[in-house]
DNA sequence: TACTTTTTAGCACGAACGTTCGTTTTTGTC
DNA sequence: GACAAAAACGAACGTTCGTGCTAAAAAGTA
């Protein structure tokens, strides 16, 4: 399919953008249609609601985040290489999308949060889908011997997420450019408290 | 005098209630005077512009944080214990003034970080002299023996602010009621692993 | 080229938005 | 109780909101 599928493209390049700036629920139909030089209706005929609009907008993200997060990162060795490449790809991914505002789905999911419906489900359905992927690699680093036997892998990823989220908001808010390196620091100092002691031990 | 600053609380109650579960920006003179019996023009009165009226609710929020965060905490003797017990506050703080929502101090700074403006600046702010209060903390636990001298302060408060934030996205997006539990015991963990050797331990 | 389907524009709607203004009600002071 | 000041109201402003229609234009297919 071609032409419509193209626009769509288009629309939701545009709308990512400005919702990594002024977040999801502040895209308007109108705003978005004279930013992409289309008429308000002919934008609108593409979703058929604002909410799908808004949907949209979040499925997309989440499939950016996949193409450049998780997929880059299941090219690395499992273990902590990969746990770490999803870490390291996480921080900087919506840079590498080129978006100029932040997280839109790490500020989708501060947004709706309080507020029951489809997007607020989109938004946590999603944040649970990878918030799993990273509890998975987190559990091959330990069968690889990297990590404990006993750790705790919710414990670990909550801690993981706790670090992403200050990263960004000090990123944004602050204009602190050693946000990363803060961010890394704490994320070794995660691992190293629980990596195994002694010579690794592989899983039979 | 007596009147006039008895209703603007009134209606800024309404607005930190209402706010705490659609955003800052979702408030609009509307809907808060519909919520308060209010017309539109009368409340807009109290503030001049919906500008100010936003940062006046940060502002009051502000002001909620430092009596039932902040003051607090002070009491308690310094070092490790008032470190925690700010921790602890920061917590649970909404649900100590009965916000139905989350904490929108939280949620204001993912929602303006990337709108320069008098808003932005205001949470950007309140934001800074926390993490100094939280910083300053932090030094007299070091001071005190209880952390190791070599403790880099901005990066423990940079980890703490994590934990607080991933909490939050824990209890309001997946409703977990063990985010609590979680958010101490990485706390505990950062705590542990800064630990003055030989100083006072706390029973594992 | 002709025809069908898809895509876009134009226009209008009712509602809500933030804001201004003049008027009325309430309040505090003598 | 009189009177000035403060507070609240009601109506209206121009805009923008999301969302329907219908017609025109474009794209895809034969």
């Amino acid at each position: 399919m071609g032409k419509g599928e193209e626009t769509r493209q288009a629309i939701l390049d545009e709308a990512l953008a400005l919702a990594s700036k002024i977040g999801i629920s502040g895209l308007s139909v109108g705003s978005l249609a004279e930013r992409t030089g289309m008429s308000k209706s002919g934008l609108f005929a593409h979703f058929g609601s604002k909410e799908e609009m808004q949907i949209a907008v979040i499925r997309e993200s989440q499939e950016r985040f996949a193409d450049v997060v998780v997929r880059p990162a299941l090219k690395e060795p499992r273990g902590l290489p990969r746990l770490r490449a999803m870490f390291g790809n996480w921080l900087g991914w919506t840079q590498k999308i080129k978006l100029p505002g932040g997280c839109l789905l790490i500020s989708a999911a501060s947004e709706f949060d309080d507020q029951p419906g489809p997007v607020r489900d989109a938004v946590a359905a999603g944040q649970k889908v990878w918030r799993d992927t990273l509890a998975h690699a987190v559990g091959m680093a330990v069968e690889a011997g990297e990590l404990r036997p006993d750790t705790d892998i919710d414990q670990f990823v909550f801690e993981m997420v706790g670090i992403v989220l200050v990263c960004q908001q000090n990123r944004r808010l602050f204009h602190d450019k050693g946000s990363d390196k803060r961010a890394f620091e704490a994320f070794d100092r995660l691992v190293r408290d629980r990596a195994a002691t002694g010579g690794k031990r592989k899983k039979e």
